[in-house]
DNA sequence: ATGGTAGCAGGGCTA
């Protein structure tokens, strides 16, 4: 199963962008973030058209999260983190072939010390939780998306401007990332490259994508249980190079 | 510290 992570920004804008994606890239899972859409204008009929059942949670104007399957069914789907009282649509779970797919949209938090910083940080401990308890029905587990964290200096530009008082490089935020992976889990991209250099996001402004100005922040968590079948992972940059891209690539992860 | 670009929505917020 190839399973993919991928923030458009903007659904509306960048269907066309995502139906060539799908036709080049095949993936058999795919996780959407900042789809920016009430869930009555999602183009589910049109994903159908090639093959793609989905599921989504969105509102208007900010965030918004969906999942799409080829292939298999999407059981058991879980929206919002449990038990968390949330009026943002960041969060989004499903079963897929007997694997389980938690789809995130972090919070960005602005800046360090501000009031949606703390929101981030208090999101993050609540995801915790719910992936402990997903993970012990569900030890086949991929949780994917857009994190909003750089998990170390490789995965910078700079790391004199992104450093431990920078939002998404932050300590605490790295902290967080690093009590998710303590859970069992492991960042696929990781299990197959070591080098420094490669993102999944750049800035629109001061051409930040032709100077690789970027951040490796949308990420693919495996369980330990699916850790040895994680045969391939890697980030597809090519659709930032497309007309009126989005500001993220899709980072995707094979399993066997 | 600020501003640069993009999306949504038709001004300012979010990223």
């Amino acid at each position: 199963m190839k399973i993919a992570s991928w923030n458009v920004n903007s659904l509306n804008v960048r269907l066309p962008h995502l139906e060539q994606w799908l036709q080049a890239a095949q993936p058999d899972v795919v996780g959407l973030q900042e789809t920016k859409l009430e869930d009555n204008r999602f183009p589910d009929a049109v994903l159908a058209g090639l093959g793609y059942r989905s599921v989504f949670a969105g509102q208007k104007t900010y965030n918004g999260v969906a999942l799409l399957a080829r292939g298999h069914a999407l059981d058991d789907v879980v929206i919002g983190i449990p038990g968390f009282d949330d009026a943002q649509r960041r969060a989004i779970a499903a079963t897929v072939n007997g694997i389980r797919i938690v789809n995130l949209y972090v919070v960005n938090g602005q800046d360090v010390g501000t009031e949606k910083y703390d929101y981030k940080l208090r999101w993050l401990d609540a995801v915790h939780g719910w992936i402990a308890d997903e993970l012990s029905r569900h030890p086949q587990l991929v949780v994917m998306g857009d994190f909003n964290i750089a998990p170390d200096d490789r995965d910078v530009h700079d790391p004199a401007v992104w450093n431990d008082e920078s939002i998404l490089t932050s300590t605490a935020e790295r902290a967080a990332l690093q009590r998710l992976l303590n859970l069992g889990l492991h960042d696929a991209y990781r299990l197959h490259h070591s080098e420094g250099g490669f993102f999944s996001w750049w800035d629109y402004r001061q051409a930040g994508f032709r100077r690789n100005l970027g951040l490796r922040i949308d990420l693919n968590l495996v369980s330990d249980a699916l850790r040895d079948k994680t045969v391939a992972a890697d980030i597809d940059r090519e659709p930032r190079t497309w007309d009126r891209p989005s500001d993220h690539a899709p980072a995707w992860v094979q399993i066997a």
